[in-house]
DNA sequence: CATATTACAGATATTTAATATCTGTAGTTG
DNA sequence: CAACTACAGATATTAAATATCTGTAATATG
């Protein structure tokens, strides 16, 4: 079971995003780069964070994407969702309809206790998730990346919004 | 994100193998034919239980698959990560690197905590599946399964252990 | 108005992982 | 010995993730 990468590149770029003076737009060529993943690739992430009404977007020359709420109304969650589905990970096949033993006019089969378990695993993993706002990133990030980096990376993005 | 039917699988055929009278052995094509899954296939999951020491099996005819352990001794958790793996469902592949304004002689990067939040959240997953073990399903599952297929279902299995 | 630039939906291609089957080996029972 | 089992490893098939491409409509700038 493994989340696909467009739950790191969306996190970071709204980390980014996060970071952005109020009113400005970053575009996804510039959110590309800055993280070395393929453009038109990480554009389908990008769509996905708008979809879910979590960034808005203009279009032309100093177009692309800005928050749509504040870091604050924003979770993990909100956004991994917005680019991997609200769909359980557990998906139950029936396979108990498959017994051989299985008596004809049983009454319709209601979810089990087992899958009871997994999807109550998988809320707690959703609980998790939404317990941290993207507002909670902002200061700890800036403190886990060298100043050099940071100072270069600020004036970096300045150019490009 | 969405966990292989070997899951459910492994977990069905844990509940019946935890049902069964002391000692004896249940086949895989039996466990096969039961959830109507194929043999070939299944085996594989019962044998990533059997690596993980969750069950243990004897060859020859009357052979196959018994749990190693007390049903309760045996978690969910324990057979989710013995057919699924142990590894988080978030992996970092450590876009930072890719910043183009990253200083050269930067220090070695530690895991940020956006890896952090994310591996707090699998954790959550992992400390709820820890909580249910294979003995608590035993009462549940047979209320849920209508009296006239259980029935059928236990003389079946007993036909062939 | 003309041009450059943007987001975006949809189609397509490539690569990787999940699913499924097959083969041969060795241990177990009667 | 004969029939049956688990099991590892190789292989094939199918679905999903990853990546790219195309065309369209909107927007800013000169
Ligand atoms: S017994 Fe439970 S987990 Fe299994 S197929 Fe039925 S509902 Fe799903
Ligand atoms: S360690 Fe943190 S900042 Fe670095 S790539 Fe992983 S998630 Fe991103």
């Amino acid at each position: 079971m493994q989340l696909r990468n467009h739950v790191e590149w969306a996190l970071h770029c709204a980390a980014v995003l996060a970071a952005l003076p109020e009113g400005h737009y970053l575009a996804a060529r510039h959110l590309a780069e800055l993280h070395g993943v393929p453009r038109e690739y990480l554009a389908k992430a990008l769509q996905a964070l708008s979809q879910a009404g979590l960034v808005e977007t203009t279009l032309g020359p100093t177009g692309g994407y800005r928050l749509a709420r504040a870091p604050h109304a924003i979770t993990f969650l909100d956004i991994v969702e917005a680019v991997e589905g609200k769909a359980s990970s557990f998906e139950c096949t029936e396979i108990r309809k498959n017994n051989p033993c299985r008596a004809k006019n049983t009454r319709p089969i209601k979810p089990c206790s087992i899958a009871a378990v997994m999807w109550k695993a998988d809320k707690a993993w959703r609980d998790s998730l939404r317990e941290t706002r993207l507002s909670d990133l902002i200061g700890m990030v800036q403190n886990e990346v060298d100043p050099e980096t940071l100072k270069k990376t600020i004036i970096w993005i300045s150019e490009r919004i």
